[in-house]
RNA sequence: GAGCCAUUAGCUCAGCUGGUAGAGCACCGGACUUUUAAUCCGGGUGUCGAAGGUUCGAAUCCUUCAUGGCUCACCA
């Protein structure tokens, strides 16, 4: 047998007292391998047939309660589809098993073989004939009753949430499913799913701080990504004409209930499309993944009820701020926008652009009455580096953000692929770069030369992953729907 | 980064204007062969987040620190 006397901490003794005890009667706590034949939820889906037929059945699973009778024992066992009752009898175990069943404490996980009936309560039970203890459980769990609420225990013990509050399990299996349907969805249209590299030496793509890092071997500064984009592009240079990836963007910025520093996005690029084509995917793809995940056309969100049915509306964000705030953002000069909205009571620092008013007035004017899924165009150009400008305006851009439930979760462009104009306007990001804003784009002569072979007019569009998640599972905050939020370690 | 709030048993929480720390569940011992928050009998298992200070006396008042939550800022 093997030798558990090794101190692990906490409350040693009690720990190999109860190891020595399950010693004693011949069985080691861990080490058993054990195959279940069925899961739970195939227990109650067969139950006709299997009670019918007295057939033997096998389960696995954690005991999460248990109820003594003293020559009789109910338990009852969770697995990954649920939770079910176990009826164990002395007379049908024998004397030695039914002595090492009663070691079994509550957070064990034990394997079973028996038949499947239903108790005079109804409650549908297998009648234990034969039992393998799989693992101990050395700590205790969570209370049975009030469960586990405390935040940040649930974050990071997440292995606990997940055993004591199946609503949580239900959420992270809403966001495999979520992101399952979106790649079926994308690859049913020839989109090829790619990694491109979190690593990169120049950070692109996005207007962010990044995280920065070191490789020793090439003695090199490198950084994390804060966005795909531009290697993305690089592909469609080659001719991938459609690729897609969904993988985790990271920012140096603060930790709120809709930031984590690493978070997942969906960023896609079609080829020969635009950003209408955008438009019509990214509508027609949500409609189809939130149909297929929820089975629900109707969203509620934080007590907002969000009608997702197609069309979506499609608006001009210089006519939503101009509505709400009498703003012309194309038209009014810096002076006059800056005046008008220091009088509408935004505290517009000298140093502050169009682009940063701009985006005070969306956030305070026009998102809080953005509940259902909303198309807002026609972005100003100097806010949208990596984007083509209209035809007929050479200030706007092609771009456009979604928003649900006053939530932003996409971001979309017809991709500037004329390389003169990319290098003007990252040396725009330069200086603003040089006037201290960390956030600017840094001119990557790399991206440069690929487009000087040639991209093809090109659509791009950004989801954020989970912000969709929150939305369909009515979180009200990222760590909700991140397995492990980054949290401070804890120093005790 | 700033403000507000929280931190007491394994879990959820009481503990008033300062007077030697409590409940339920969990846990430990005993009884019980269809229970299901099983029941019945017996048992409190604690560095009151940490360190200072005030006081005859601090879980309680003050200061600092730590961690978390919420709000704000930055951002997606």
């Amino acid at each position: 047998m093997n030798d558990y006397s090794n101190q692990l901490g906490g409350e040693g003794e009690e720990k190999q007292a109860r190891i020595r005890s399950i010693q004693a009667k011949g069985k080691d706590p861990y080490n058993s391998s054990f195959r279940p034949t069925h899961s739970v939820d195939d227990l109650a889906q067969n139950e006709g047939e299997l009670s019918e037929n007295g057939k033997k059945v096998s389960i696995a699973g954690r005991v999460m309660a248990l109820r003594r009778h003293g020559k009789a024992i109910f338990a009852d066992v969770q697995d990954r589809t649920g939770r079910i009752q176990m009826y164990v009898k002395k007379d049908v175990l024998g004397e030695s098993s039914f002595n090492l069943f009663k070691e079994i404490d509550v957070g064990d996980l034990v394997g079973v073989e028996g038949k499947v009936f239903r108790t005079r309560a109804g409650e549908l039970t297998v009648a234990v004939e034969h039992f393998d203890l799989l693992s101990i459980c050395l700590n205790p769990l969570p209370e049975k009753w009030h469960g586990l609420k405390d935040v940040e225990v649930r974050y990071r013990r997440r292995y606990l949430d997940l055993i004591m509050n199946e609503e949580v399990r239900k959420v992270f299996l809403l966001r495999s499913s979520v992101l399952k349907s979106m790649r079926d969805y994308l690859e049913e249209r020839n989109f090829l799913e790619v990694e491109t590299p979190m690593m990169q030496v120049i950070p692109g793509g996005a207007l962010a701080r990044p995280f920065k890092t070191y490789h020793n071997a090439l003695g090199i500064e490198l950084f994390l990504r804060v966005a795909p984009e531009l290697f993305l592009k690089r592909l469609i240079v080659g001719g991938m004409e459609r690729v897609y990836e969904i993988n985790r963007n990271f920012r140096n910025e603060g930790i709120s209930v809709r930031h984590n520093p690493e978070f997942t996005m969906l960023e896609l690029y079609q080829a020969y499309g635009d950003y209408l084509t955008m438009m019509d995917l990214c509508e027609d793809m949500l409609v189809n993944v939130i149909d297929k995940t929820t089975g629900k056309t109707n969203i509620t969100y934080q007590g907002m009820t969000i009608d997702c049915s197609p069309p979506w509306k499609r608006v001009s964000l210089r006519d939503e701020i101009a509505e709400a705030s009498g703003i012309d953002i194309f038209n009014d000069s810096d002076v006059s926008m800056k005046e008008k909205a220091r009088s509408l009571g935004i505290p517009c620092s000298e140093e502050w652009n169009r682009g940063k008013i701009i985006n005070e007035l969306l956030e305070n004017y026009v998102q809080p009455h953005l509940v259902n899924p909303t198309f807002v165009m026609d972005y100003p150009v100097d806010i949208s580096p990596l984007a083509r400008a209209t035809k007929k305006n050479p200030l706007i851009a092609e771009r456009f953000e979604l928003f649900i439930g006053k939530e932003e979760i996409g971001n979309a462009y017809s991709e500037l692929n004329d390389p003169f104009e990319q290098k003007n306007r990252f040396l725009d990001q330069l200086k603003k770069r040089e006037t201290g804003d960390e956030e600017a784009h840094l001119v990557d002569e790399d991206y440069l030369e690929a487009l000087e072979f040639g991209m093809p007019p090109t659509g791009g569009l950004g989801v954020g992953i989970d912000r969709l998640i929150m939305l369909l599972t009515d979180s009200s905050s990222i760590r909700e729907v991140i397995l492990f939020p980054l949290l401070r370690p804890r120093l005790d």
